[in-house]
DNA sequence: ATGAAAGCGCTAACAG
DNA sequence: CTGTTAGCGCTTTCAT
């Protein structure tokens, strides 16, 4: 193995020297790093991550808690984890993977045992059993999502609440007057995931305003229990004329029901979807939707850890505003009772 | 931070003495172990894991390289990943999580740095450019998939091959003596992915062998694409009585558009699906399958890079069985043309 | 069964 | 601008 003491043997230089000429932490004379940086290249020369972390007390490594719980979308989560995996080697930080299984110990073990210099934690409930290891812990996080108690936190979510707003605005401007969501799946729910609850609220809290009646059902994934659903919620709410679809998993086999009934799209009923934008926009009948930026709380997640690291900014919430993508799904509410 | 030299003296002993209770690597009197163990516990030790890695030349990590390329379902890889990360932590492993993006310098770099013991490496191509840099690395590695030339190197694969058979195999059973093949992605077969080219070798030996016709068809996601191959198939081979999907993105798209054309399964057209368990069992209507393993081969993977870490267990090739899961979307091929 | 001591490869503080 | 000198916390011989 090539160690930073050849390359200094090499150059004809002291160790110290050469380390500094990596880290750049202090001026060198042109002559002695060309000589150094050529040895590097020529020796093949890689700093040990184990002895750098063991003098300097950093690892350059992020761990990102990312636990795969029934419900949640994989392509979201992969989207997160290459997002912060390219955004983290961007800027010199490898990345250790978590999954759920282990729970709040794996922070203390990570954190205790120096495996990583900061936590990213996604799917964060609103009482999350990880917050307190967290806030114990000597590093910092940032959580992708929201509990309900933020304080000392950093946070990075999509600012649902609005996404529900913006939603119910923009159906109550096409004379949408009911309403019906088919909500994220029950187990998300029960679970007390921050999203679901949050554009709930935005969702009910528009509709009042606009003075449109809401009937909220969560819903799970299958084409069995989607049919179920829109049956009964028909029944409950007949005058039903717009669905707001809040998972990814209910999107198809939702177009397929309603296309059996002989449901039009916008025509009869109008679609609006809040999840991931692809489903959204590669189901059989592309949707308009409200999209998880799962891209870039990714990269903000990572982006502001960095800068956590270095010092600068302090803990906080970042909401990203919600966007919406108009696919045609959506139409001017029918005046007559929808077409049986 | 509470170090080892902190427990030693809290027990009264030397650190080696704590170091070996910790490693368990030579015997120790039950009464100073305990003393060792309690200290543990009540001063809350976790060894440093740069000062153990500089010391002992082993990280405890996995390095996990997974590219999120087009076309590859990220259920699949989500389940790969957390069977991994679960499997190495029974083992006392952590996993370092590696994307694309850097390509085999990511191995180089982390080969030379030791930030990692092992690589697993996943969406391998028949001629992948990580191969040499894997062969040249100081560590050992698995691969999930099958290059073409597997010299030198440890894989874990389904047998691709032996799936396609059994498949036709299946059908033919049936009577089936026309069938087409819905195919991966374009873009993934012009990438040298070898499942893909093994599926339809298998495929095609197999219906070479009971004397039915095959036709292969690369097929994109998405309801048009899939829609329009549909039609073309139909064009071209009247007589197809089954088709084969060899595409996650393809299967609700291509239910669909059967039930659009008024073709019942299985009465009409025969469905088997080659591909992630889920999609086919999730579907609007069941499909019979063939499943990749996720999780079996990520964990199989790991387990054999701790049995080679171990020294035990030389390199090579594994091959799981493929299973087939009777959904019931296969019945016995019509004898008259299928309704149009 | 235990202790003592020599590094592992690197960083950083201090001289010069 | 560069060399020297201590460690960082742990493992691992070699003695005892």
């Amino acid at each position: 193995m090539v160690t930073l003491a050849d390359v200094a043997r090499h150059a004809g230089v002291a160790a110290g020297t050469v380390s500094h000429v990596l880290s750049g932490k202090r001026s060198t004379s042109a002559a002695t790093r060309e000589r150094i940086q050529h040895g590097i290249e020529q020796l093949g020369y890689r700093p040990h991550a184990g002895a750098r972390a063991l003098a300097s007390s950093r690892t350059d490594v992020l761990a990102l808690m990312m636990p795969l719980r029934t419900g949640i979308h994989a392509p979201v989560l992969m989207e997160i984890a290459t997002a912060v995996t390219t955004t983290a080697r961007a800027h010199g930080y490898d990345v250790l993977l978590l999954t759920g299984e282990e729970g709040p110990e794996a922070i203390r073990r990570v954190d205790g045992s120096a495996l990583a210099d900061a936590f990213i934690v996604t799917d964060v409930g609103l009482d999350d059993p990880r917050l307190p290891s967290l806030k114990a812990a000597e590093r910092p996080s940032v959580l992708i999502g929201r509990p309900a108690d933020t304080s000392g936190l950093s946070c990075v979510d999509l600012d649902f609440e609005a996404a529900g707003a913006r939603c119910v605005d923009h159906l109550a401007a096409l004379g949408h007057r009911q309403i019906a969501v088919l909500g994220e799946p029950p187990a998300v729910c029960a679970r007390g995931t921050g999203s679901a609850e949050r554009t709930l609220r935005g969702l009910r809290t528009a509709a009042a305003a606009h003075g449109a009646g809401l009937l909220h059902r969560p819903t799970a994934a299958g084409h069995a229990a989607v049919a179920a659903m829109l049956t009964r919620v028909f029944e409950e709410r007949p005058a039903t004329t717009a669905l707001v679809v809040r998972n990814e998993a209910a999107v198809e086999p939702l177009l397929t029901v309603l296309r059996r009934d002989g449901r039009a799209v916008p025509e009869d009923v109008s679609l609006f979807a809040v999840c991931a934008g692809q489903s959204a926009a590669q189901a059989s009948a592309p949707l308009t939707s409200i999209g998880v930026p799962a891209q870039e709380m990714g990269r903000r997640a990572v982006e502001r850890l960095v800068a956590q690291l270095g010092g600068q900014e302090p803990p906080g919430t970042v909401l990203l505003a919600p966007e919406v993508d108009d696919r045609g799904s959506t139409g001017p509410a029918p005046t007559a009772a929808p077409a049986r």
